[in-house]
RNA sequence: GCGCCCGUAGCUCAGGGGAUUAGAGCAACCGCCUUCUAAGCGGUAGGUCGUUGGUUCGAAUCCAACCGGGCGCGCCA
């Protein structure tokens, strides 16, 4: 349950009481109403704005609402007490009880706790990573994977059905490119001296292996052809070959794709004219000219006539081309087609994470998708900023023409798929992000991997401890809570009833970063109540000759415990048992 | 030139569709510590929330302009 729904809920049925007495006019917007924790602890647990939201359309004073609105929410036996305070908040002291019978929950629901019906089972596509089959994963594109992926986590928790999606740029002068770099390096596993790669081509080391995997299947039978009988080979075989390894590489940071898309089989398939024929059917394609862009006009600029979408109907800045001047179609255009594609196949939200450097592509997009589905569809972009690597404060500078960048899989094989999801989720998608690969793996405060990770540990190794002295750690969701009544405790079970809402808010924000803070922040004080016992005995979790109080406590422990791993598996990241 | 993102404590960052006294970690300063196996623990100090206006009873939060940084700017994807 999420405890500020519930009283929302409440709070709105007071106000109906209200009305029905006549002390509120009938039509009343109760939407704007929240029910939130206040910034300060000593003001109660619930605050709301109920009385300020509604005061202008009632015509009354704040105040005048709060008053009798909180003498009706202090009638809630959850209610122990509350007060107007400021400009007409309401804030309430809700019973130690209730905070306990949310514990409650979440022992019963293990792991499970925290998941949300706000979804409504609605079909949701995350589209992420989508890097070109054209080389490896690098850390750029991992950032993107693990946003992608949690955030998909976290919508799935949430109630969404989600679907993750990969779309493969398979179409295009890129993978042409690939094709003819292929084909280089299979000359070159074949003992043909080939130089220096052309500039424009793929120069990086991983080719080899696709030229030498080619030989090795085909021989020497495309050596004489000429390139149009074997770039569509060399093209398909190169695809397929760094395709697995991408997927490889998804598969050990942790990440499964439930369906990837081709490009070329979607324009194969005739999308792309049926996403034309639709714009067109709208009215929404012309022939016209576009002005070169102020400030940077481009050498080669040819002012001609070309076929445009009326992007400008829909908030973007100029109308874009859809066809290049050889008459294919732009990667625009494809790219409207595929979300069409998305469209007809269910879902009418569609979340794309993208790259910083894609960001002038969003207005573009959005304005593409409202216009092929009509307005029923929704797109939301999530630019995730540069990610830089470092080692102890020491960047390690990288360069794609030079071929020294940091892939995927070195950042998996120093530092592992945990510690590279959660590093990656302590910053806002939008914030640029420094990985330091010596500070993501120590054991100190102040790298919050570690320390959740430990305060998972740390749940579980009281239990053994529990156990070892005889005390059973079984059916802990069974057990009366009434005995936990120390400050500390308290506040721990209310943190933990926070879990519910910090779900919702997060899916709803499409923030999967704030996960990490809030599991942050109850790892840190479950740490901070356990020292408490090293100072006072009587409050450690397993209390000699205290069987009832010990079990209470333990279940207090296994409820973070649970919290955590239940934080963690949105993540995607391992709740480890000890810390060796 | 235009568009998007960002500017919060010395440093790294949360908060950001308004609301009661702006938060955390590190660093600094002051204490404590052979600890329920736990690589430390507790406390203090530190901010005109880039600037200037505006909307509002109320702005770090919304709007505008400006300053500073990043990204992008027809037929690359």
């Amino acid at each position: 349950m999420n405890p500020y729904r519930h009283f929302i809920g409440q709070i709105v049925a007071a106000l109906q009481s209200m009305q029905a007495s006549g002390e509120l006019p009938e039509k009343l917007d109760f939407s704007a109403i929240t029910a939130e924790p206040p910034r300060d602890p000593a003001h109660g647990d619930v605050a709301t704005n109920a009385a300020m939201v509604l005061a202008k359309a009632a015509s009354k004073k704040p105040r005048d609402i709060a008053e009798p609105l909180l003498v009706r929410l202090k009638a809630d036996p959850d209610v122990v007490d509350g007060a107007v305070a400021g400009p007409g908040f309401i804030n309430l002291k809700v019973a130690d009880g209730f905070w306990r019978a949310r514990l409650g929950d979440c022992l019963k629901a293990g792991v499970g706790y925290g998941d949300s019906a706000m979804g409504q089972g609605a079909k949701v596509n995350v589209e992420y990573v989508s890097a070109n089959p054209t080389g490896p994963l690098t850390v750029g594109h991992a950032r993107g994977a693990v946003v992608g992926d949690a955030l998909a986590n976290l919508l799935l928790k949430a109630g969404y059905a989600v679907t993750k999606e990969y779309y493969i740029n398979d179409a295009g002068a890129q993978v042409d490119k690939l094709g003819q770099s292929t084909y280089l390096r299979y000359r070159e596993a074949l003992g043909e001296a080939i130089g220096e790669i052309p500039e424009g081509l793929y120069p990086g080391e991983y080719m080899k292996d696709v030229g030498a995997a080619i030989a090795k299947r085909d021989g020497a039978r495309w050596i004489d052809k000429p390139e149009a009988d074997w770039l569509p080979e060399m093209r398909a075989f190169a695809i397929d070959f760094l395709m697995k390894e991408i997927e490889t590489d998804l598969e050990k940071l942790g990440v499964h794709i439930d369906v990837y898309s081709s490009e070329r089989a979607l324009v194969e398939s005739g999308a792309v004219d049926r996403a034309f024929q639709e714009l067109s059917r709208q009215n929404l394609i012309y022939q016209g000219r576009l002005d070169p862009p102020k400030g940077k006009k481009p050498d080669d600029w040819e002012d001609r006539e070309q076929t445009l979408f009326r992007a400008t109907q829909f908030g973007d800045e100029v109308d874009r081309p859809l066809k290049k001047s050889d008459g294919g179609w732009t990667y625009f255009a494809n790219d409207i087609a595929y979300h069409h594609d998305k469209f007809r196949r269910g879902f009418a939200d569609m979340i794309d994470i993208w790259g910083a450097d894609h960001g002038g592509y969003v207005k573009r997009m959005k304005a593409a998708v409202s216009a092929i589905t009509e307005k029923q569809g929704e797109l939301d972009v999530k630019l995730c900023q540069l990610v830089r690597v470092m080692r102890n404060g020491e960047l390690i500078r990288m360069s794609k023409r030079a071929g020294t960048f940091v892939t995927l899989r070195d950042l998996l094989d120093e530092v592992g798929a945990d510690v590279v999801r959660f590093t990656m989720l302590t910053r806002k998608n939008d914030a640029p992000f420094d990985f330091d690969l010596v500070k993501a793996t120590e054991q100190s405060r102040d790298n919050p991997v570690w320390y959740v990770q430990y305060g998972h540990a740390r749940t579980r190794s009281v239990m053994r401890q529990a156990a070892a002295a005889g005390i059973s750690t079984e059916g802990l969701e069974g057990v009366l809570l009434d005995r936990l009544s120390d400050a500390g405790e308290l506040a721990l079970i209310r943190q933990i009833a926070q879990w519910p809402r910090q779900v919702e808010a997060a899916a709803a924000a499409h923030e999967p970063h704030r996960i990490a803070f809030y599991l942050y922040d109850l790892a840190a004080a479950f740490h901070a109540h356990w020292n408490r016992g090293r100072e006072e005995p009587g409050l450690r979790f397993v209390v000699e000759g205290e069987p009832d109080l010990t079990r209470a406590r333990l279940a207090l422990v296994q409820g973070i415990g649970f919290v955590i791993g239940s934080g963690l598996k949105v993540f995607g990241v391992t709740p480890v048992e000890e810390m060796r």
